[in-house]
DNA sequence: CTAGGATCCTGTCAGC
DNA sequence: TGCTGACAGGATCCTA
């Protein structure tokens, strides 16, 4: 579920925590969530790829941390209980006994404890030398952010696939790297594309549109700590409140579009939820919603 | 090569 | 209550 702005507030978060203190101890309880084998080592730096995390080490390892879909990271300190910095998929694990039942990896450090929990196993962290960072496979083949891409190069790539949909261009992160579920229905929204729309179709102008949209979406999401809860969690924490403050469409079925009022529908693209608002987002000029329809028939029949 | 669908895994929720 | 199927903020693999 962590999408880039999510992962960027882990980063800058734990930056705070665990740079210049040592991983003493790794305790692995989920094998497929852990590849290679544990190492120790002073945190020298946290970088971020795209929605993935890399914590180098003095000893020039590095763990690589991809979070999927259901990936939290919980740091609890030691110095004091109390204190907690949770961020990634949202739930109860944030202020929760840890470890838990999706609790798959425990990093010790001198200082606290970093849990790594996954409820569906799709996450994972893996030892790489800090040289073959770049080389690896996931890492090597992500394509630029939003704010490295200029709109012709981004144009450019969308025509290179003119008969996918737009959506599916955007959350292919060797297209472009940082944008998932959220805030690809987020950025359509704003720049009035609906997501079923062959890149073909795509102008210039929404395309550059579409791109704006992107950075915009996710520098807000970055401002308000992620979607995520993100916070020094005591007794309660507050929560990241990105879907609350800033969500336009996702996950906003049924309630008013907030530019012009028609209800906002749920849809399939690409194999995703996709929420658009039928009205702003056309498929194409004065032709009728398709995919509301869609929705009524697939439900009813089913 | 492209585009779409199945798949990895666990948990939750709606509907019967 | 218990069962069943759909679905979930990601990415890869397989197929046509």
């Amino acid at each position: 579920m962590p999408e880039l702005p999510e992962v960027e507030t882990i980063r800058r978060g734990l930056s705070k925590f665990i740079i210049n203190h040592k991983l003493q101890d790794t305790e692995v309880l989920c094998d497929k969530s852990f590849i290679g084998q544990p190492v120790t080592g002073k945190v020298k730096s946290i970088r971020r790829f795209g929605k993935a995390l890399i914590i180098d080490l003095d000893n020039s390892q590095s763990l690589m941390i991809h979070l999927r879909m259901t990936g939290q990271l919980i740091y609890d300190d030691r110095n004091n209980t109390s204190e907690r910095y949770a961020a990634g998929h949202p739930s109860d694990n944030f202020t929760a006994d840890l470890p838990n039942k999706q609790t798959r990896v425990i990093l010790k450090l001198d200082t606290g404890t970093l849990y790594f929990n996954d409820q569906r196993k799709f996450g994972f962290i893996k030892v790489i030398a800090t040289n073959d960072v770049s080389k690896d496979a996931f890492i090597k083949k992500l394509a630029k952010e939003p704010w490295d891409m200029l709109p012709d190069e981004f144009y450019a790539k969308l025509q290179k696939h003119p008969n996918s949909c737009i959506k599916a261009t955007i959350l292919d992160q060797t297209i472009i790297c940082g944008l998932g579920n959220i805030y690809a229905d987020e950025a359509l929204f704003a720049s009035h594309i609906h997501p079923e729309r062959k890149c073909s179709s795509i102008t210039k102008d929404e395309s550059t549109k579409l791109l704006e949209s992107a950075k915009e979406v996710m520098d807000k999401s970055i401002a308000s700590g992620g979607s995520t809860m993100a916070t020094y969690v005591k007794a309660d924490g507050t929560k990241g409140d990105y879907l609350e403050k800033f969500a336009q469409v996702f996950r906003r079925e049924g309630l008013d579009c907030p530019n012009c009022h028609t209800k906002i529908i749920k849809i399939k693209v690409a194999g995703r939820g996709t929420h658009i608002c039928p009205q702003c987002q056309l498929l194409a000029p004065s032709k009728p919603q398709r995919s509301a329809y869609h929705l009524s028939e697939r439900s009813s029949k089913k």
